[in-house]
DNA sequence: AAATAATAGTATGCATGATAACTAAGTTCA
DNA sequence: TGAACTTAGTTATCATGCATACTATTATTT
């Protein structure tokens, strides 16, 4: 019985991961003019919202924060993959819609995602990946418990 | 078979474990006044830096960008868990050792981080965190092939 | 209807982590 | 030795994500 790692190592080896990740695509996704987050409001919108979503919807279907979805946004807009558009329905609100161009891009993101996803997972076989999602799935919904949900 | 999830779905799960236990965390360590990045300094200092170490080389250890040490260091020092010395073999370099107060707070630490650990990893067994543990860090070992280590 | 609640989005400020460009100091090599 | 290269650390700027506080609506309650 090692006492090299704490039992809080997980935790640690998570953030170098995401951290490291993000630093990665973000720099094989930099030739295209997106970044990683921004390429995954675009795959929620695809996903939730064909035609238009409010924001502090999409944001808590993504669980992050309508500030920071907000952000996100104003960024996208100006590089043109989304707009903005009033709601008829509510004037406090804005439908958020992918733009011809933002389509565009995420299809040709498919594939170059798909490569940079494997290099990523060399070495991992199909079944420990599906037990690693699954292994994630229950801590992101402990931490959802926990409170992270709260806005 | 599936076609709901995209083979590139495992990094934003990462993604998101990450980013809400930095929530998590940095709410239940608030009372404390220090965060998770900046506990993490402070383990791998006591790891392997009894007497001082230098900034890039503590950088290198930890994976992360001399710049963002930089920063975490000056927002450290300004609470006192550490002190920057100036290097008398290196003109250029400093060394950064942890203050009587940072060895207190380290240890005051291990307790609830154990705790809240405890919570996220519930329902996971041993064998699961074990196998998890594998698989990220071979995930972690590509993406330094892959260029993350580059400064 | 008027007062109160709740909701959508924004503004502001901070922590973290990145890159690029810079200064100062040490090292190598012709 | 002196020029060229490397290294340690900083400054400046950006993207992401958080919390708090605010405005403008909409919904509810009395």
């Amino acid at each position: 019985m090692s006492r090299k790692e704490p039992d809080f190592a997980t935790g640690f080896l998570v953030h170098d991961v995401s951290r490291l990740r993000k630093k990665v695509v973000d720099h094989e996704l930099k030739p295209l003019g997106i970044t990683r987050s921004q390429w995954w409001v675009l795959v929620n919108i695809a996903r939730y919202a064909e035609d238009g979503i409010a924001q502090t919807e999409l944001a808590r279907l993504m669980s992050v924060g309508k500030v920071s979805l907000g952000g996100l946004i104003d960024r996208m807009e100006a590089s043109g993959w989304l707009e903005r558009l009033p709601d008829p329905e509510d004037r406090r609100a804005k439908k958020v819609v992918m733009t011809k161009a933002g389509e565009k891009l995420l299809g040709e993101m498919q594939g170059i995602a798909s490569g940079i996803n494997k290099r990523i997972m060399k070495g991992i076989t199909k079944e420990q990946n599906k037990l690693l999602d699954g292994i994630l799935k229950t801590m992101k919904h402990n931490l959802l418990q926990m409170g992270a949900a709260e806005e």
